[in-house]
DNA sequence: CCATATTTTTAGATTAAATCTAATTATAGA
DNA sequence: TCTATAATTAGATTTAATCTAAAAATATGG
């Protein structure tokens, strides 16, 4: 059961760890990666225009698409679309991993790749390389504190 | 392993399957069937139009999107949308399943229901009602004939 | 530090899938 | 046949994302 993993970065830290990845630490990609590498969790494109209008002095929205875009190439960042949703997410969790939907809320929360095992039966046409796994329902409130 | 369905329909029984699901089966839902139905593997609106303007009359672009939908409705057709294209796509395979996709080709391919099993570890944290699957990879070809 | 090449950011235009609008046409039923 | 209802239509609109090309910021190296 993935605990969660630690995602609290200065930005020193964030400009160290993009300048590692080849990228330029800009103040606007450090920013964005304040928020997608340490806040949100799945946030779409516009999520992360509404936290920079807060949270930065003028951001335009072809930078967010640019900085996420960067993000990606450079291994930092996985974005992900998914069949109930046009809008495509950004996600800080790099590992192989699927998601639950909770209908209830739209939450989406990640499962570790370890914790889903597929089996394919009565097919011998596949070479399958890697699997995309939605799974949708309700999330169980957890009794105790 | 799941043999195809027979998708062979005359007009005559379209319109009839149409008038069951309380669908008014007027010449371009017809059409539309006769291709969607019949015809296509996981069309997409675009294949739809396409088809109807080398085999109908005229038809707009809103009756294709209008009828898709009417379908949907009616419970004789589905709406996939995958994470490799923002195309919708539209399935006369309305029985719960999952698809395969050819990563060299971009053919999708149906996978039976029954042919996965989906195995949730770890997690007592998730009601599911159902999941969404893609795998992704390579089509082998069958040897012999 | 300065000059200049390179990279990044920006506002606004563009694209593409899907939906909406409101007028026209077709169909169903009395 | 007459009329109410339903379906179709062309074109406008919406929305997520990308593109454009000018301005601003940054890196380089003499
Ligand atoms: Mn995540
Ligand atoms: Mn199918
Ligand atoms: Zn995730
Ligand atoms: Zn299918």
């Amino acid at each position: 059961m993935a605990e969660p993993r630690n995602r609290c970065l200065s930005p020193q830290e964030i400009s160290r760890r993009l300048e590692r990845h080849g990228v330029q630490p800009t103040a606007q990609r450090i920013a964005i990666c304040q928020y997608v590498l340490c806040e949100a969790e799945h946030p779409t494109a516009d999520d992360i225009k509404q936290w920079a209008d807060k949270n930065f002095p003028k951001m335009s929205r072809a930078t967010v698409y640019n900085t996420v875009n960067t993000l990606i190439e450079a291994g930092l960042l996985r974005e992900f679309r998914f069949p109930h949703d046009s809008k495509t997410v950004y996600d800080d969790n790099i590992s192989d991993h699927y998601h639950f939907l909770d209908e209830t809320t739209g939450e989406i929360i990640d499962i570790d790749g370890k914790d889903i095992e597929i089996k394919l039966r009565n097919e011998q046409r596949f070479i399958v390389k890697n699997a995309e796994v939605l799974l949708r329902g309700k999330l169980v409130k957890k009794k105790g504190v």
